[in-house]
DNA sequence: CGGCAGCCATGATGTATGTCAACGGACCCA
DNA sequence: TGGGTCCGTTGACATACATCATGGCTGCCG
């Protein structure tokens, strides 16, 4: 996989720095500063665009920077030996990633499609820590709601049926894209049937046969461009609950 | 289940707080703090005695304390409507507790054991936060620990045989004993097969049967009073890492 | 003391999901 | 144009684990 590209600085901004226009910024941690802190924060952004499938970082590297996703779609994942995968999240714009323990990564971060990232080095963003206590706050309740996501996962992994999971799995992509101001109806699925399987702890096969099921019952469609139409929220939403 | 009972003040310490006497302060949050500033966390911290099998608190309760376990076992847990349960975490001495989102807890605290846990407002424990950094960095670094235990065992959920599954929690168990400065060898395992099971996304059945296959591999001996023996050490955590 | 309840273990059987295999379509590129 | 690869779908079959059922053990309590 050949590395990524650097981005060229951003062109056609009349702002001093490109996170004035920013339009994910208050979905994000930046959301948490003002204009003379957003500033020093930009001193230290690096934009950068990662074509798809590209790998950002590896589990197990050392932690130099942290991420912010401004477009596109990012899969965090971590490997056994014998390479079955566990998916842990998909970020979307305005999601943060690089939270690192023992200065490590504790988990590979891989485009999923195009995308464009802010990058932010560990040791300034550390500094800019101490010195807005506001930032550090910010990254604290980020943490904070990723726990609580990571939770829901595990009941997800280890409780749900596989026809529960792909009704979650559906609903929360649906919840997200609207907290990011798109559509909830038809929602995008960017990522391939692999990547849901390894993400809801199935096979391609078994994701595969619950998505013509649940065209079968009229609960879904499928449409062209890895777009599902979510015909009926209410049954799939009874799906997530129970049996 | 009967509330639990408020623990009467600490009877002989001869420190002005009892967080002076504290045995398992280096493991927790207050480890970040200088004398004095442990004596402001001191002021706002009760001490509690709850019996095995109490509820803490409960899923969407609002979140008005944090805790802090300094004896004894606690588990996590959230539910499906029809009653499956899945269990996010055991907690021993040391541990913390009471992140929430959105000032409601995401899910149930019940003791395990016999237990004691030291309690802070929330309210109160905000401003300490703002007063002092090094506690919010604390509780910041917790939370990413968390996360990253919680990234671990979505990988043992979603993809590790019911061997693996056992074999990884006995040693985590081990390990967290030394952390605690405890031995790591004949280990405590205080909850129940139900409890495991709910753990590690298995039915009761399913733990007892790959005990005694273990037992029977001469992998672990089961001692009385819920020890267990891991007589081979080495072949556990290939257990852990493959087939 | 006797009976009840909870926990653990284990056997018999069922099933949701995994595995293996084949096929069609999209895309790429020589 | 043709062959290669990747992806998604579907079918036939296998299996790890769940479900159902039983019995022993312990502790509790009337």
């Amino acid at each position: 996989m050949p590395p990524f590209d650097l981005a060229r600085p951003a062109r056609a901004t009349a702002d001093v720095s490109p996170c004035g226009a920013c339009a994910v910024r208050p979905l994000t941690v930046c959301a948490a500063l003002d204009e003379d802190e957003i500033q020093r924060l930009a001193e230290i952004t690096q934009s950068q665009r990662v074509a798809a499938h590209h790998t950002l970082f590896s589990e197990g590297d050392t932690a130099q920077n942290m991420y912010n996703v401004t477009s596109g779609s990012v899969k965090l994942y971590k490997l056994l030996p014998d390479g079955r995968r566990q998916i842990t999240g998909f970020l979307f714009s305005g999601d943060f990633l690089g939270l690192s323990v023992d200065a490590r990564y504790a988990y590979t971060a891989e485009t999923v499609t195009a995308t464009t990232v802010c990058r932010f080095p560990r040791r300034q963003m550390d500094s800019l820590l101490d010195e807005f206590p506001k930032l550090q706050r910010r990254l604290f309740s980020l943490a904070s709601n990723e726990l609580a996501a990571a939770q829901d996962q595990m009941l997800l992994l280890g409780r749900k049926t596989a026809r529960e999971k792909i009704a979650s799995f559906l609903l929360s992509l649906s919840e997200r894209a609207v907290r990011r101001g798109q559509k909830s109806n038809p929602i995008q699925v960017p990522m391939s049937r692999s990547d849901i399987a390894d993400y809801l702890g199935l096979t391609t096969e078994t994701v595969s046969r619950t998505f013509t099921q649940l065209r079968t019952h009229a609960a879904i469609r499928l449409l062209e461009g890895g777009r599902v139409d979510i015909c009926d929220e209410t049954a799939l939403m009874e799906m997530t609950e129970s049996g």
